[in-house]
DNA sequence: ATCCTGTAAA
DNA sequence: TTTACGGGAT
């Protein structure tokens, strides 16, 4: 950001972006997600979980732990197709067994198997290493960086997307590293607000910003982003766009 | 654009 | 019986 208008347009982004983190930790808040679990259990937890329910991967993850298969070593040593039974719940499991061998493959042929040595990486050079691990992307980079490493990435999904598409704040088909750059260049930089962020998104798309038949009429935000509540009504609740009409709520 | 796949809610 | 899920690879 250099010219005064830009400038101006980040204060002003900076500004909605802190209104929005106020209103869904009010609603929510606070989430503290992934609480007392090693960074290990976490980066497993951000491999399960892709494009499947949460509930499915705890299963996965405690029958992990049960069978005493939650550490690098055994993740590593442990049959293929066993691992993948032991993940079955979690869905996919053939293909998140596999994902699960390559990330702690990659984890002792670059730091001796040690979550801790991993850590010490510098945040960016880390989320380029983790992007050549298989099965690795950039939702699920970022969320190791951040869930387990504590490093001040922005984690984007699915349901960030979503709502900021709704509320006019990005196109529909804006890329994943657009929507990390507009909350990195408007947000401190700060791990807790990142982690409580994402956590925050995740739970108002689940319960209220759904795909299909979001509720807008009890959401925290329908107040907020003033500015784009024209567009907002108009799409969310099937209300024609009109130039002059404002439109009516009951 | 399709495939990978179990689970639970709608 | 569909729908959606804390995506990624091909």
């Amino acid at each position: 950001m250099c010219s005064p208008a830009l400038e101006a347009v980040g204060s002003r982004m900076e500004k909605i972006l802190l209104e929005i983190y106020d209103s869904l930790y009010k609603a929510f808040g606070p989430l503290h997600w992934w609480p007392g679990e090693t960074p290990f259990e976490v980066s497993i937890g951000a491999i399960l979980t892709q494009n499947t329910a949460w509930t499915n991967v705890e299963k996965a993850i405690n029958r992990l732990k049960e069978h005493n298969l939650l550490s690098p070593e055994c993740i590593r040593d442990i049959d293929i197709n066993l691992l993948g039974e032991m993940i079955r719940s979690s869905g996919y499991y053939n293909q998140k067994a596999k994902k699960l061998k390559a990330f702690v493959d990659f984890l002792f042929l670059q730091y001796e198997g040690s979550m801790e040595l991993m850590k010490e990486t510098e945040m960016w050079t880390l989320r380029h290493e983790l992007l050549q691990v298989n099965g690795i992307g950039m939702e699920t980079a970022d969320s190791i960086i951040l869930y387990a490493c504590y490093k001040p990435i922005f984690v984007v999904d699915a349901y960030t997307r979503r709502f900021l598409s709704r509320h006019k704040l990005i196109e529909e088909d804006a890329g994943y590293t657009h929507i990390q750059k507009l909350f990195m260049n408007n947000l401190p930089s700060d791990v807790a607000i990142y982690n409580e962020y994402h956590a925050l998104i995740v739970q108002l798309g689940k319960e209220l910003c759904s795909k299909t038949l979001p509720r807008c009429n009890i959401c925290p935000l329908f107040v907020v982003i003033t500015p784009f509540m024209g567009f907002f009504l108009a799409e969310t609740i099937g209300v024609e766009e009109t130039e002059t009409e404002p439109v009516e709520v009951e």
